[in-house]
DNA sequence: TCCTGTTTGTACCAATCGGTACAAATGCGG
DNA sequence: CCGCATTTGTACCGATTGGTACAAACAGGA
């Protein structure tokens, strides 16, 4: 098989993971449930990933990083006007699919998981938080209400998706998504 | 043994057997790991809760929305004057220990056992969301303005923990917390 | 003290867990 | 078309899963 191949397989196999790890969890994630959802034997799986279950969930985690990375810490970080937190927004929103979806990062915070991965959850809401915060100081914002009003807005965002979830209602997701890309903007928004 | 020793058992034995559910999840919570934290062997755990794991989570949720009924709910309910809202948040701190203690709720909406439990779930977070919004609207919020400030409190609260776990800081919890407090009283913010 | 119903520890069950071994199937370079 | 390395399916491993069976230990009432 060529590399290009096998890098396809790599990734198509990644996403298909961690939609597995994102519905049920690290522990719950059981190698036949990864089986089914990729199509893939324990021994391509072992192939693909030697170090078995734990390298799978440390790729994934890479992956979303990469993922956010591209599409949401870069613009937040070139953004020269306002446009790179409405693109944050607009890309945070297809994402998670207006609530329907959920974090896999906030999921394993959660889990007992938690410990094993400390350091990629860690990273990734602080790469967030940081290139958020970045943003909102171009836009005028003195440095500690930046900093506050992006964590508002993290937090906000994970426990918008939460309550999506555990009330089966994508709703609750976007009027959050709707008043925190107001708390970006307006001077006066809590 | 009497009646009132047996329900001191039951009691005892719940509330052990509801932080094992908040420190690993539904499924992650084997039946050894739940030996272990109430010192109860099989024998004693499957005559207190024939239905077994189903059972314990069952009556762990139900602990948790009584309580949640007698210290948060109610106090809202029959607030008059501007304590109850603030009873609430002082409940809330005292009960996630500042952000160091998960929400079991939340871990179980974002978990698989979320359809299993669906009912539980919701029930909780919308018994409090309606309690906290009337208790708004006692302090002169027009309704559609409580209820969104009820909602944006609970997501608040819920993003903080997840927040604050995955950062190992429960500073985010604290700052967020006071935050809402504002958010409850004040007339202008967000 | 005996009797009876409850509580408890222990052995056991089939199923599944994550992971390994390895031979057969596969695909590519020559 | 051949030879060789990679990829894959399958059988298997010991450990652990949630749950059951049941006899021994225990309790309180008469």
């Amino acid at each position: 098989m060529r590399l290009a191949a096998k890098d396809d397989a790599r990734g198509q196999a990644i996403a298909r993971i961690a939609e597995v790890f994102r519905a049920h969890g690290y522990e719950a994630a059981s190698l036949s449930l990864i089986t089914e959802a990729t199509g893939l034997g324990k021994g391509s799986l072992y192939n693909l990933f030697p170090r078995g279950k734990e390298q799978m969930a440390e790729e994934v985690l890479a992956h979303i990083d990469g993922w956010f990375e591209r599409h949401v810490f870069a613009p937040l970080r070139d953004d020269d006007g306002g446009e790179g937190v409405a693109a944050m927004f607009d890309a945070v929103d297809r994402y998670f699919e207006s609530g329907g979806r959920v974090c896999l990062v906030g999921v394993f915070a959660l889990g007992s998981a938690r410990d094993h991965f400390a350091k990629a959850l860690r990273d990734y809401f602080q790469a967030w938080e940081r290139a958020l915060a970045g943003a909102l100081r171009k836009q005028g914002f003195a440095p500690p209400e930046a900093k506050q009003r992006a964590e508002d807005i993290l937090l906000g965002i994970q426990g918008a998706l939460v309550l999506a979830r555990a009330n089966h209602d994508t709703g609750v997701f976007r009027r959050a998504l709707k008043r925190l890309r107001l708390v970006a903007r307006q001077r006066d928004a809590c």
